[in-house]
DNA sequence: TTGAAAGCGCTAACAC
DNA sequence: GTGTTAGCGCTTTCAA
């Protein structure tokens, strides 16, 4: 029954320690260590001095909870994710903990499926009294774009996470946002697999920014290409991919499509690599977990979470904010630069 | 510079509306508005009544900021995980999500990487005053056993999650916990296999519960088998394959295993569900995104955070907990069922 | 430039 | 049974 009472062995640096021991007031001590700008301004230089260093002797660490008690909210920030299932969404959510944990606030994720849409999020973090919301719309923020027009109209922080790269349209645009720049990443599978020698291309997927970056690359030199929409089968692609001939590039949009295709290439005894270029994204599988090992695009996502929590935190104590680029990576593997030329494409030791 | 004084358009229902509306006082509100068993006793049916009803009438939400604030610790429960990057760590995220949401509690994930291990997790949730933890050892709680223990001695609440089953040793058995039925896993494998008529094995992966049920059960029908550990590479495994026939079942311990032999089979011209049977475990992809689908075994992780958190829950309030066993489920598909019987294998439709 | 004091929403002694 | 009161750690007036 007292488990309650039961407190910590360390009790805690609080702000009334840091006063006793820099010899001033609590008040004085708030407003030293107080994150937001221009609050300590009025504090002397000596004082401050003496106070930060006493903060940073005793090893003092915010009570956020106390600090938003006042405020009328809490220290935790609301996170709206698409539902994908995937190591990106995991890496995304890795950045924004370590983000959170660093600056002592605390997150909730909410994830866009059945259960739960923008409007829903929206709603719960305003019942909630969360400080901030991090929002990755799953498409076009339009969907919900009123109430969430609305919800900054009333003085809630919002920063945008847009994957798709600064082309997709957004009716909030005064919004602070992290891009990932997809377009860059068609653009890097078209030169590689140009590179590459591939003439003829199949894409297979969607992404709007992403294909039509690689398209207006490949365009550039004048090749032909099919676009397959990620409903189709595989057979439809291999066919495709048959008519094309040997120096084809396939593009596919999700690493999933790939191993997709990856799997039914190889039951129809073509092999990625050496009679088609195959290119995925995301970089979901260790290169070193398929035969042959698969070409893909690297997307920071753990860094891109890392930095949208931090935007946030910085909006709350109305620090200035940036709107942030991320760039991402081709990871060239066997399925691009070729595979098994030497012998006859056995792997087996038999 | 004034945003921090914005406060929600619903500033929200505080337990002195309630006191207000029920017209009692605010302790008697809080006394039976307290999670904690046994706390209202002391108020009359009739008050309890009337206070229960105006909270419901006016939407009452706790305010767990302050709540905690008055207990020393935060509302936030601290979250450890191994780094396992896929879809099973993020159905457990979001299991916890949703219960966390549901208490109005908050989380903090830290992955078990490089940057920190169980031990310094303790340490990080001790000074930043978690009110409960949530641990997921990678592998034997031994690791931190000792600093564990101090925790928990220290009046620490602690739920582990032991996805490996009952079977492996803890040295802290007096821990609340929730289990996964991994031998379960192993067996359910092996009974299906051996129904698909496969006299042989094969295991690839690790996993000690898994493996040791699906060898018990297989060795009951005194089947030959061999075990490659995950270092090995396909091809060995499929030379093993070749040696024993068609008549041979391999259990992988983790559909990553899965795939990556399934690539390698194809590009070898032995089919899933045809030349062998083949099962993964885990269920990391969509069964229509393999050609042969993969038959998998289902985890029910999302479940298994949702509870653990509810236990955690409970058990911060004083209530009883009781350890719970979840159970893994087999997803027969075509690897196993078999595949392209009828015609020469072709899916294409050239 | 600094400090005293009130108060955020809740809990828990202690009175009544 | 119920109410009064004093905080939890911090912010923010307001006075000095």
């Amino acid at each position: 029954m007292k488990q309650l009472m039961v407190k910590e062995a360390t009790s805690g640096i609080v702000l009334a320690d840091i006063a006793a021991d820099a010899a001033c007031s609590v008040a004085a001590v708030s407003l030293v260590l107080n994150p937001r700008p221009d609050r300590d301004s009025r504090i002397s230089p000596r004082t401050r001095e003496r106070i930060l260093a006493s903060a940073r002797r005793l090893g003092y660490r915010p009570n956020r909870n106390a600090e938003f008690l006042k405020r009328g909210c809490i220290p935790e920030i609301g996170v709206f994710l698409p539902d994908f299932g995937n190591d990106l969404m995991l890496e995304f959510i890795k950045g924004c903990c370590v983000s959170a944990k660093e600056e002592a606030f605390s997150l909730s994720f909410c994830f866009d499926d059945a259960s739960a849409d923008l409007g829903a999020f929206l709603a719960e973090a305003t019942a909630r009294r969360n400080c901030a919301l991090l929002v990755y719309p799953r498409q076009d923020p339009r969907d919900a774009g009123e109430e969430l027009r609305r919800y900054c109209a009333s003085g809630g922080k919002v920063v945008l996470v847009e994957p798709q790269g600064p082309a997709v349209r957004c009716p909030l645009p005064e919004l602070p946002r992290v891009f990932l720049d997809d377009g860059l990443g068609g653009k890097l599978v078209a030169d590689h697999l140009l590179k590459q020698g591939c003439r003829n291309f199949v894409i297979y997927g969607d992404g709007r920014t992403r294909v039509s970056a690689f398209v207006k690359q490949i365009e550039k030199k004048r090749c032909r290409f099919t676009h397959f929409s990620m409903r189709h089968d595989p057979a439809a692609i291999i066919a495709e991919i048959r008519s094309f001939g040997a120096d084809t590039g396939v593009f596919c949009t999700l690493d999933i499509l790939a191993v997709s295709l990856h799997t039914a290439l190889l039951r129809e005894g073509i092999i990625p690599g050496r009679e088609v270029k195959l290119c995925g994204y995301d970089c979901l599988f260790s290169p070193d977990r398929l035969t042959p090992k698969l070409t893909s695009v690297f997307q920071p996502f753990r860094e891109l979470g890392y930095r949208a929590v931090k935007m946030l935190i910085d909006q709350v104590y109305g620090r200035a904010v940036e709107n942030m680029t991320f760039r991402p990576e081709l990871m060239p593997q066997e399925s691009t630069l070729g595979y098994g030329k030497t012998d006859n494409g056995a792997t087996s030791p038999k």
